[in-house]
DNA sequence: CTGAAAGCGCTTACAG
DNA sequence: CTGAAAGCGCTTACAG
C-alpha cells in the first residue's frame, strides 16, 4: 500500500510534513494540509501503525495473557474478567491483544509484544515470565498473586486463603469431618493458598487435616474441568469416606453432580458440595442450586486494567489489590 | 531494554547473526549460537515484535473489530462469536487484537493496525471501512453481509431475510395480523434484510405489510437493548393494536416482558413474542421461556476465522458463507 | 557459516 | 511553517 514517501513525493512536500498533517503534532498551513490530505486520499494512504509504534515506542494496546483451556471456550470467570478489562481499557483508548496461545518453554520464542503493558492471568510458582517483563520494562499486572509474594509486583486477587478458610469452616461447622478437595492445578499459586486456608479451618476446629483429601487438576489426565470432577468423584468415593467436596469451579461441580447421579447418591443428602468459582447463572440453574463463591471476576478485570493504566503512566506504580469475594449459600450443602 | 545491537556488540558478532540465532532462518554454528544466547540472557534481551513485524510485514495477529455497546458488557452473541474466532485463530497460532473502541469518523485517525487480517462485525450500509481495508491490502472478512452486496467481499452471515420470513410466517399462520417489529438500528444491513423477509411473509400470506409497525434501535434514544424494548412497548401499545412483537434480541424481549408486566398484560395470552438473537440460557430462564432464533454465533466466528486465515495465505480467496440458524419454539407465542 | 549495508515506514530534534 | 537526516530495532539479499 501507499507509504508516507509516496504521499510526500506526489504532494511535493517532505515526509515530516505529511507526518505532521496526520499526527497534528506541529502546525501545517491550510493549503499544504489540504494538498497532502487530497493526495493521501487519492493514493489510499493510511499511516502504518507498526512503523509509528516503532518510532514513538507506544502502541495503545494492552496485552492480555490468558492461555485457553483445551476445550476452547472462555469460562464464565474469563468472560467476566474480560468484560472488566475491556471497560477500563476502552475508557482510556486502549485496545486489547488477546493472547490465548499456549505457553512456549523455548525462551527463544519469547518476544516483546506490540503492547504498552500486560495483564497476565494465573501466574505460576516462580513464574519466569514475570521477570522477563521486568527485563523488557513492560508494565505488568497479575490476576492472581505472585508466588513467592513480592512487594514490587502489582496484582489483583481474591483472598483465596481466607475464602478457603471460610468454606472449610462452614463445612466443618456443619459437622463434616472428611472432605474431598478438588483443587486447581498444583502449579497455580491459588492452589497453595486454598490448601492453607482449608488447613487453617481444620486447625481452628481441631480436626486433623489428613481428613481432607486434596487432589489437583491435571490437564494430562482431565480433558475438561467437568471431566475432572466426574472422574475424581468416581475414583474416590469408594476409597475415601468423605461427606463433602469442595470443587475448584462450578464446572467441576457439574461433573461431581453427574457422578453422584450415576452412583445413586443425592445432593445434599449424601454429599455436600461447595464450588470456589461462581458462575451465578450456572450455579442457580443446577439442581440443587450450587452453594458457591462469587469471585467478582469483572471487578478483578477492571481493577487490573485500572492499575495497569496507572502503571503505564507512571512505571513506578505498585499496587496490590484484594477484591472481595463472598460465599453464597444455596442448596448443595446440609448439616450432618 | 537491550536491543539486537547490544547483543551483537557484546557477543562480538553482527546483528544478522544474532537475528539468525533467534529466527533460526539460517544456520549458525553451535559455539556462536551459545555465545549469543548467553549474552542475550545476560542482557535480558528479547526480540522486539514490532521491529520484526515492520521488517517482515507479518504480525501473526488478527484484528477483531467489535465496537462495544455503551452498557459495556459483551453480549452473549459476541461472546460466542469470540469463542469461535479464538478457537480458529489459536489453532493456527494467531492472536487477536480486540478492538472495542468506538468508530472514529475522522479519516485522519484511521491507521493500518498491527494485524495480518481483520474480522469486522456489523458492517453498515456503504461501509467506508471496507474499501479502506481494500486499499490497505488487508484481508477482511465481515460478520454480516456487505450492503450493497458485493461478490468480491468475503463474509459470513445468517440468512436473515429467510429467518425473518420464517418468523413472520409463523406468527401470521398463528393468526396474528398486526405485528410490532423492534428491529436493530437502521444503519445495519441486517435490519434491511429482516424487513424484507418479514414483508415477504406478509405478501405470501396476503396480509398488507402496513399492518407491521417497524421500529429501529437508536443509541441516542435507548441506553440499552432492554430499555429499547421497554420504552417501545410502553409507547406503542396504546397507539397500535398489535398482538405480536418480534424483538431484535432476547435482551430487547426482556424489556418488552417487563413492560407487559407493568401494563398488566400476560405473555403469551395477551401478546406473543419472538426474539431474533438467541442466548439459549437467557431464553430458557425467562418466564415464559422465549421463542427465539438460534444464530449459531460460535459457528459464525469460527467460519470467519477460517476464511480469514485462508485469505491471509491466498489474498485472492473470496468466500461467502451462510450459517444455519433455527427458530426454536418455546412458550412465548400462541395461536389466536 | 558470517558480515556489511540497505530497507521496512514512520517520528523528531535541529536548522532555517 | 517546512525540510533534511538520523533514528526506532529488526530482516535479508548479496558477497565472501
Amino acid at each position: 500500500m501507499a507509504t508516507i514517501d509516496d504521499v510526500a513525493k506526489l504532494a511535493g512536500v517532505s515526509k515530516g510534513t505529511v507526518s505532521s498533517v496526520f499526527s497534528k503534532k506541529r502546525p501545517i498551513s491550510q493549503p499544504v494540509t489540504d494538498r497532502v490530505l487530497s493526495v493521501a486520499k487519492e493514493l489510499g494512504y493510511f499511516p502504518n501503525h507498526i512503523a509509528r509504534s516503532l518510532a514513538i515506542k507506544k502502541t495503545m494496546i494492552v496485552g492480555l495473557k490468558m492461555p485457553i483451556s483445551k476445550a476452547g471456550n472462555l469460562s464464565q470467570f474469563e468472560i467476566q474478567m474480560l468484560n472488566g478489562v475491556i471497560k477500563e481499557c476502552t475508557k482510556h483508548g486502549y485496545r486489547i491483544l488477546l493472547d490465548t496461545l499456549p505457553e512456549h518453554d523455548d525462551l527463544t520464542q519469547f518476544s516483546s509484544d506490540p503492547v504498552d503493558g500486560v495483564i497476565m492471568l494465573n501466574p505460576r510458582k516462580h513464574d519466569q515470565r514475570i521477570e522477563r517483563y521486568e527485563q523488557m520494562r513492560i508494565p505488568l499486572v497479575l490476576v492472581g498473586r505472585p508466588d513467592p509474594l513480592d512487594s514490587s509486583i502489582s496484582y489483583v486477587d481474591n483472598d483465596n486463603e481466607q475464602l478457603a478458610y471460610e468454606v472449610g469452616n462452614y463445612l466443618l461447622t456443619q459437622g463434616h469431618r472428611s472432605i474431598l478437595f478438588l483443587n486447581a492445578s498444583s502449579d497455580m499459586t491459588v492452589s497453595v493458598d486454598r490448601v492453607n486456608g482449608l488447613k487453617r479451618a481444620f486447625d481452628v476446629q481441631g480436626t486433623p487435616f489428613h481428613n481432607a483429601k486434596v487432589m489437583n487438576f491435571d490437564r494430562k489426565h482431565h480433558a475438561t474441568p467437568t471431566e475432572y470432577g466426574y472422574i475424581s468423584m468416581m475414583q474416590s468415593h469408594q476409597k475415601i469416606p468423605f461427606t463433602a467436596v469442595v470443587a475448584d469451579t462450578d464446572r467441576v461441580a457439574l461433573g461431581i453432580l453427574r457422578a453422584t447421579r450415576e452412583l445413586g447418591m443425592e445432593v445434599p443428602r449424601d454429599l455436600s458440595i461447595v464450588a470456589l468459582s461462581n458462575d451465578v447463572r450456572l450455579a442457580e440453574e443446577m439442581t440443587p442450586k450450587l452453594t458457591s463463591v462469587e469471585l467478582s471476576a469483572e471487578m478483578l478485570g477492571a481493577e487490573a486494567g485500572r492499575i495497569l493504566i496507572q502503571k503505564m503512566i507512571d512505571p513506578q506504580t505498585v499496587e496490590q489489590c484484594i477484591v472481595d469475594a463472598q460465599l453464597i449459600y444455596r442448596e448443595s450443602c446440609r448439616t450432618l
